[in-house]
DNA sequence: ATTAACTGTGTACAAGCGTGCACAATATGC
DNA sequence: GCATATTGTGCACGCTTGTACACAGTTAAT
C-alpha cells in the first residue's frame, strides 16, 4: 500500500461513516464511546487518538460535513424556477426530498441543535445562521418586500429557517408512517410557509 | 418515622430532581446514568428500582411534571388581559419570564424534543399538541380569524407553537449574556408572532 | 402478636469506558 | 540506503456502568 495520507483519510472517514450509522440506528450521539466508534470503523481504540483529539471534535467534523450538505441544497433549491406564487410550495417539496436522501444527516443536525456539547450546539446554530443569511440576499434579489426595512426581513429569514428546522424534526420522526403522513406533512408547512409570507407582504413599519 | 406511601414518595423525588439537576449543569439527560442519579439522591443504586423501571420510566415521570408547569404557564398567560393588539407584545414577555423561573423544566423540555428515546421524544410532543389545540380554542373563542378554515387554524397554532418552542431553545443559551440580548430576544420573538397573525389575518383560503 | 409486604442496603460480577504506553510496520525526507 | 515521522496495534490500568441477589429494618395487615 501507498500513500499515508489518503490511508489516513480513509480510516477518518470510516470513523465519521461509523458515528453517522449510530446516529442512522436511532442512538443519540452523545451515547457513542470512543470505543465503540472505533470498533465500527474496524480499528482499534486508540487508533482513534490519530484523528480526533475527543468525540466533540469528531462532531465538529461532522458539522463540517452538514455544512457541505446543507450548501448544496441551498444551490439545488435556488436553481428551482419555479413562479413566484409556487415557489414555497416547489422549496418544501424538494426540500422533502431532500431530507429523506441525506436522512442521517439531518438526524445529527436536529440531535445537536439541542443535545449535544455547547460547542457543537453553537457551529450546528450558526450553520443556521448562515442559511438564514443567504435566505436575506436571496428575498433582497427578488426585491419583494421593499417596504420592509432590513431588520425585520432578518427576523423574517429567522422565522422562516426556526420553521423549517422544526418541522425537519418532526419530518425525520414520519420515516415510517404512510407517505399521505408526509403528504400531509408537506401540505403542513407549505401552508404555514404561506401564512408567514402573507404577513411579511402586509407588513408595515411599526 | 411513620407513613411508609410518605417516605417512598420522598426519595422518589429526590431521584426526579436529582435527574433535573443534572441537566441544569448542562449535562444531557440521556447521559445520567442510574448510579449517578442514585448516588445524587441520597440512596444505593438499587434502590432506584424500587420506583421506576428504567431511566426511560423516570423521564417519563418528568415529561409528567413539565406538563403541570405548561398548564400553569398557559393559565397564567390566558389571564393576562392585554388589548387586542398587545396581547402577543405581552403574551411573549410572561412567557420568557416564565421560562427564566422554570428553567430546569424548559431546559429539560428542549432537550427532550429531538433528544430522548423515541416515548420520551413523542411523550414531550404530545404536550406540545395539547399546547397547540387549547390555543385553537383560545382563538376561536376570541372569533378573530371567522373567515378561515379549521384546519388552518390548527395549522397556525401549530406554527405559533412551533416558533415559541425553537425560540425557546435559543433563550435557553441567553442565560449568561446580559439583559440587552434578552430584550432584543423577546423584541424578534415578538415581531415574528406578529407577522404570523398578520399573515392569518390578511388569509384568505386557497 | 405474628406474619407478610415493602423499601432501602451491601456486596458482587461481568462488561464497557477513556486513555497512557511501548511497540511494529511502513511511507517519506534526506 | 538510512534515519525519521507517522499510523495502527496490543496491553494495562483504574474507573463506571447495569443489575442480580441476599438481607435488614419498618410498616401494614391479619
Amino acid at each position: 500500500m501507498k500513500n499515508r495520507q489518503e490511508r489516513k483519510l480513509l480510516t477518518r472517514q470510516s470513523l465519521m461513516s461509523a458515528a453517522l450509522q449510530w446516529v442512522e440506528e436511532g442512538q443519540h450521539f452523545s451515547s457513542l464511546s470512543i470505543r465503540e466508534v472505533a470498533k465500527r470503523a474496524g480499528v482499534v481504540p486508540t487508533a482513534f487518538y490519530r484523528h480526533f483529539k475527543d468525540m466533540d471534535d469528531l462532531a465538529l467534523n461532522l458539522v463540517d460535513e452538514l455544512s457541505l450538505v446543507l450548501r448544496q441544497l441551498m444551490r439545488e433549491v435556488r436553481q428551482e424556477r419555479a413562479s413566484p406564487t409556487r415557489i414555497i410550495e416547489a422549496s418544501v417539496q424538494q426540500y422533502c426530498q431532500y431530507v429523506a436522501s441525506q436522512r442521517v444527516f439531518f438526524l445529527f443536525m436536529s440531535q445537536s441543535m439541542t443535545g449535544g456539547t455547547t460547542v457543537v450546539r453553537q457551529a450546528v446554530r450558526s450553520e443556521l445562521q448562515y442559511f438564514a443569511k443567504e435566505l436575506v440576499v436571496d428575498l433582497r434579489r427578488l426585491d419583494l418586500l421593499p417596504n420592509m426595512e432590513p431588520a425585520m426581513v432578518d427576523h423574517l429569514a429567522d422565522l422562516t429557517i426556526s420553521t423549517v428546522a422544526f418541522a425537519t424534526v418532526q419530518l425525520l420522526d414520519l420515516v415510517d408512517s404512510g407517505p399521505q403522513a408526509r403528504q400531509a406533512f408537506e401540505y403542513k408547512l407549505t401552508r404555514q410557509l404561506q401564512l408567514i409570507y402573507i404577513g411579511a407582504a402586509n407588513w408595515r413599519r411599526a
